[in-house]
DNA sequence: GTTCTCCATTAACATTTGATAAAAAGCAAT
DNA sequence: ATTGCTTTTTATCAAATGTTAATGGAGAAC
């Protein structure tokens, strides 16, 4: 399982085993079933996630009452570990599992302590944990400029798999959308 | 000058009369003009900044050319210390003057090797620099789940002022609809 | 198998937004 | 004041999206 980990991490920020190891004792197995919401806005969170498989959305609650999906997470990703927690320790936002999920955790102080004694882990502590998630931020809000049908085409170009895997009311609502409205478009473009 | 900086910083995140000598040090005054691109996509950055008066916007250029207004800005706020620096330490996005402004700016590098010294700039670092950016993100994110007029709405909530300080093509940007539209919701909401 | 429920699709109509073009208003330079 | 430039508004029409309601399909529970 680890050895998966150490892959996911290479592939971002090659780092030496000895530093991997140091991280390594800080890792945590854990799962979650289809539909469960695992982290809950405004609650403590004090952990840092990678995803090892399945898929996981971010979600705020809209003043009335709407679920509106901020963010998609597959396999093999990070899972907003500054986003996560805001000053307070607490959650920005709720996660909830779309299919049965595997995670790894890792208890964020320790991981800090980890930084302030290796630089290295420092270097990659600010690299990943910070910028690719920000990065992925931005992204999606560059995304908000398009029209809804080159939104659901860039999704598809993201997100393969994703669109026979998990509900269409959340596709709709990370597009902004109604799910009736991504119907047509999918019809639209199957022409 | 730097008292005003003393006072942004308290306001977010109190922080001790020593510590912030240290970070004083670093400190540079900076000013640009009404219409100035002050930090370019791709190139090279390694500052932070605040923005001591004045409004200034983060933008893309999209894929057929137009400037898409990503993030707006204004006086007594930190100006995206992450979003502005990837991994390689250039800019994720451009940043224009939208009036003319005054900045505070930080070496990056030196900042970073004041929060491995002292614990209190470390977690000020953490906190300020990068979870206020995350939270002002999500927000803006959140906001594209409303309808355009929702947004105005919002827009205007949140900067009182700056409808009547700058160019309304890049609140439409920001907003994500076309000037036209916006002036069609601006008489809609006189109403 | 039957029923139930949830989800996706389709249809019809209303509303919103975009595109284009033209007019009006603001503003700077002379 | 006048000219020229840019921004904002207005109008008209087309396209995209939302709303409501009805239909169809897949899977779960019985």
């Amino acid at each position: 399982m680890n050895k998966k980990v150490k892959n996911i991490i290479d592939g971002i920020f090659p780092i030496s085993e000895k530093s991997f190891q140091e991280i390594e004792s800080l890792l945590k197995f854990e799962t979650f079933e289809k539909g469960e919401t695992f982290i809950q806005r405004n609650k403590r969170n004090e952990k840092e996630y990678f995803i090892l498989s399945g898929v996981c959305k971010s979600y705020l609650i809209s003043p009335d009452g709407e679920e509106i999906t901020i963010s998609l997470f597959t396999e093999n990703n990070i899972l907003s570990p500054q986003s996560i927690r805001t000053s307070k320790n607490t959650s920005n936002l709720n996660f909830q599992a779309l299919t049965n999920i595997e995670l790894v955790s890792m208890n964020a102080k320790e991981f800090e302590s980890l930084m302030i004694e290796n630089i290295e882990i420092r270097h990659f502590g600010n690299t990943v944990l910070q910028n690719e998630l920000i990065s992925k931020v931005e992204k999606e809000i560059g995304l908000a400029s398009l029209t809804a049908k080159e939104r659901l085409i860039e999704f598809r170009k993201k997100y393969r798999l994703l669109e026979n895997l998990i509900p269409h009311t959340d596709i709709a609502s990370y597009l902004g959308i109604t799910n009736i409205s991504l119907s047509r478009l999918r019809k639209d473009l199957m022409s």
